[in-house]
DNA sequence: AATTCGGGGGA
DNA sequence: TCCCCAGAATT
């Protein structure tokens, strides 16, 4: 049995079952693929059930309020694919008479869908031979064929997209793309995958040059910037707090916040910023007290944030508050919505 | 071509 | 710790 043949069996009598492969239905499977990239089955999984009960179809989500999308979306991660996500099915509601492109170049014009997406939702709805080129297949195509080409360079993007055609079956792409994938995440693994088990084992060269462990290269991230954060919990005695939102380039667009003093290192004498503080919530009569005496570090891939909560007590009403049985309303980020539990205010 | 977008899980 | 995850958009 050839490569493509032998993914497929293995993947017929492997496969997971799993909701997206209930439905050819472009909507939900591109809302699949929308949720998952960069992001693992089984933390996608709950997020798919919530939007496909709460928007069943795409007029629901184009007729959405863009914080309640946020909302749901809270936790999973790159927010801004759940603000393209609402963006792209007003589009195709508003530009597509409510129907998606069933083409391959057609789908990649819609914001958000790039050439993974596009290829999945055009090989799995519209059996359009088109190969998926995700982590996984770069994976399984660098052991397979012994490729050390870095598979995050343009070399490599565009010699693991050439490959990846030509191992697609292009009788049933749809089966196939979804059965490469399969296979690079439960079989074919990044760490310590099981090749004795495995069916591929006698013509896959990684293993044969004993080079698994080494495949696929990546060419090495940028380093981690360090920021820190001190955000203002303002306790009024009316039930009140402020919330503001992130707007303007970085992360967490269009999420919300409790006011930020954001420092260059640790803040020591809270008082040194008392008129920073008076202009960022707008109140001079207050009290300021640390929540929590240890600075937590909140990692992100790319920045850790060394993040403190200060209870600012006042008498004084508050110009744009927010009452407290509001806050769980607001999408935050997951940093903010663990201290408002813990709070619990 | 390189960087920037989260958060969680496994070794 | 470090790496990776059904990547895309921006710089």
């Amino acid at each position: 049995m050839n490569f493509s043949k032998e993914i497929t069996h293995w993947y017929f009598q492997n496969k997971r079952d799993l909701p997206w492969r209930k439905t050819k239905d472009p909507y939900r499977i591109w809302l699949s693929e929308i949720m998952l990239q960069q992001t693992r089955v089984a933390q996608g999984l709950p997020y798919y059930q919530k939007f496909t009960e709460e928007f069943p179809t795409v007029y629901d989500l184009a007729k959405a309020e863009e914080s309640h999308v946020l909302k749901l979306w809270q936790g999973l991660g790159y927010y801004s694919r759940a603000r393209n996500l609402h963006f792209t099915a007003k589009d195709i509601v508003n530009n597509y008479n409510g129907e998606f492109p069933n083409t391959y170049k057609a789908l990649l014009k819609l914001k958000g869908v790039g050439d993974y997406t596009a290829s999945a939702i055009a090989s799995i709805c519209f059996d359009e031979i088109e190969p998926v080129v995700d982590g996984n297949v770069y994976r399984v195509l660098a052991r397979y064929f012994d490729i050390d080409i870095p598979i995050n360079s343009t070399e490599g993007i565009k010699t693991f997209k050439k490959l990846a055609f030509e191992v697609i079956d292009p009788k049933d792409p749809a089966n196939f793309n979804q059965a490469i994938m399969e296979f690079g995440a439960v079989q074919c693994k990044p760490q310590s995958p099981n090749c004795t088990i495995c069916p591929l084992a006698s013509s896959c060269l990684g293993l044969k040059n004993k080079r698994v462990g080494i495949l696929p290269v990546k060419l090495k991230k940028t380093k981690v910037k360090n920021r820190w954060f001190n955000y203002l919990v303002v306790v009024s005695t009316q039930e009140q707090t402020l919330l503001e939102e992130r707007k303007g380039k970085g992360i967490w667009q269009g999420l919300y916040q409790f006011p930020l003093l954001e420092t260059t290192k640790e803040v020591e004498n809270i008082e040194k910023y008392q008129a920073e503080i008076e202009e960022i919530i707008n109140i001079k009569d207050f009290s300021i007290t640390q929540f929590n005496k240890k600075i937590k570090v909140h990692k992100l891939s790319h920045q850790h944030l060394h993040t403190t909560f200060w209870i600012v007590e006042t008498a004084n009403s508050l110009k744009n508050g927010i009452s407290l049985q509001e806050i769980r309303k607001y999408p935050v980020p997951i940093l903010i919505g663990n201290f408002i539990e813990e709070f619990n205010f």
